[in-house]
DNA sequence: GTACAAATGATTGACGTACATCAGAAGCTT
DNA sequence: AAGCTTCTGATGTACGTCAATCATTTGTAC
């Protein structure tokens, strides 16, 4: 039989309410006396049943997410992984509320998370900008002693417990290799889209693009940045401008998702699957453009793994519990269409 | 506050026991009071609290993993990552003991079934050929009513009732595609390096690349495998006499891993960095050559979630819990040196 | 040696579920 | 309506831990 409390309390010559205390890390015990638990407890091999303690402590873990209301393909794919991740927590007492503010509107945010401070959730796992605002609505929630962890976008500079999204300057380096030695040896010229460089992610991708185009591919020239601002329009005019004012354009790096309005462009411009293209996240749109072979690549992290772990970092800050870095460790996926995770694995039907 | 069985038995004017009756699928209810129950379950919200009900059940779950005794870095890595997520399992009353038989011995394999099924342990994981001595090995744990999980290495035809590993034969055709792409429009030639052809992960792979090969890339032609039957000396001379005997040699494919002899093969002969080289499974070794660009790519899995998964599917299995599909399903992962996990994540050291 | 604080013991009632027992009610057959 | 089976209710114990209470011992300072 497997050790319990009891057990420890014989082996180490105490009672059960000392042996308690020790667990706890209650006060009133002798340095020589937690020593001697602690003794009996590694001899005899004991390890705390959770169950029992979670059923013990009764408690309910109240954790919020908190995300931007903008529509884009990843929001809607995430949204869907959490809501899918919440369902399962439900089983381990964790109930997850999902919160959304209005992308530009930092004041915004900084109510929701005043208010769910004030509630006292159990843990908070937040995807935003870092402005000086966030960071003081960060730094009041620790205040209060509750978690926050920063999810797909970093919060370096701020009181955030942990991180849990990938490097966004090495998935930037991942697409640039991939860039460099799809395109070959022959000189060529590539081109960056994004929506916006005002996210920090698009900076730090096309950073890391750079670094290594410059430092592995001398001969591909990369072009500057073309913004599209979201807009069909607009894209569809830079990019046919470009096409026709550049020769030897060879590839189109793709910092935000937004594929779907390109190959529109590109199909008109007879161009389509001529050139080599790679962005990130995998959505519904992109798996369909990597499978039709208009894609070549997607950098991206398993956004079903991001949820999950996100509330297990956020229960585990709570209880004061281990986390498992190795496991909590999100990867840079690189998808290519014969490395396809089968369909619903990022777009949870149920 | 969350629903419990109480609420459930007041909101459906029943007893407690009654309602037990029906959580359990006990016998002694009418269809119409199951109707009843379930329909006060579905008003409520109840989810059951697994953490209680295992608890009340006392139960503890001995699980067992077996595992070939071959001594490769691929099962050293699998192994501390089953050693790892072990350790964490016994917080959730979980306990892992790990056997290993002989590689070719399918008969003392099949005597560690048999024990184990003597035993009546929870579950077993099990890396093995598929040979008709394992499957009825597993037919008669399946007798038992004791889950069976297939590890690495698919069992189709034995009533294994799950495996947690991923396609061979997709992983070939990833690393096809990546050879392709990397060796570009040029005709070249690329050769097959095996250990053995016998394992059928390797036979899979080799036809997945294969496939990709002669309807993707034409100009490339793929050489006859070689074996080295993990010789380093049978490496050394097959390897020199091929690039004497072969212009245009540009790439290698490894099935297996056994990078380090091939290394050093390839350094004497003045080839090293100057061939496209992938393999497979991410190992101390296969990371380092990486890092230093003595290796291209790597095809691999996450032994880690490997790991997890198993025990979590395991147990799911014998608690007829649900299992998330979405969450088991283990990627093909192509890592380069620009996405290589943070050490520690497949080499556990603790 | 008294006074007081600190450390420890002893005991108890949760937490939500499983499972067993026994008594009683409802439904059926004849 | 009696006798029977099939359902249902009522009740209690157990699982391993938490958390609180109160009693008691030990240690320390004067």
């Amino acid at each position: 039989m497997r050790p319990t409390v009891n057990d420890i309390a014989r082996e180490a010559g105490v009672s059960l309410a000392t042996v308690d205390r020790v667990l706890n890390a209650r006060p009133g015990v002798r340095a020589q006396t937690i020593t001697a638990v602690n003794d009996a407890i590694s001899k005899l091999g004991y390890v705390r049943d959770m169950a029992a303690a979670n059923l013990a402590r009764s408690r309910n873990y109240r954790m919020a997410v908190v995300l931007p209301d903008t529509e884009s393909q990843f929001l809607h794919t995430l949204l869907a992984a959490i809501s899918h991740a919440a369902a399962l927590a439900a089983t381990a007492r964790t109930e997850v509320e999902i919160h959304r503010f209005p992308a530009e509107d930092m004041h915004a945010l900084a109510d929701i998370l005043a208010r769910l401070g004030a509630a006292q959730v159990a843990g908070i796992a937040l995807m935003a900008p870092e402005t000086p605002i966030v960071r003081d609505a960060v730094r009041a929630l620790k205040a209060l002693h509750i978690p926050v962890v920063a999810l797909v976008s970093d919060l370096p500079n701020t009181e955030a417990d942990h991180f849990v999204g990938i490097d966004s300057r090495a998935a930037g380096r991942t697409a640039g290799v991939l860039m460099g030695r799809f395109l070959g040896e022959k000189p060529a010229k590539v081109v960056v889209l994004a929506q916006s460089m005002l996210l920090r992610e698009s900076i730090e991708r096309r950073r890391g693009f750079d670094e290594v185009m410059q430092s592995d591919f001398p001969q591909v020239e990369v072009l500057q940045t073309l913004e599209t601002h979201g807009s069909a329009d607009t894209l569809r005019q830079v990019v046919t401008e470009l096409v026709r004012n550049t020769d030897g354009l060879r590839g189109i790096y793709l910092l935000g998702s937004g594929h779907r309005a390109l190959a529109a462009v590109l199909r008109d411009l007879r161009l389509l699957g001529r050139l080599t293209l790679i962005g990130h996240e995998l959505t519904p749109h992109t798996r369909r453009a990597l499978e039709v072979g208009q894609l070549d690549a997607v950098i991206t992290q398993n956004v079903g793994h991001l949820a999950r772990s996100a509330l297990r970092v956020l229960r585990a800050k709570a209880d004061r519990g281990v986390i498992d870095e190795a496991q909590e460790q999100l990867r840079i996926e690189i998808v290519i269409r014969e490395n396809l995770p089968p369909d619903g694995d990022d777009a949870h039907s149920f």
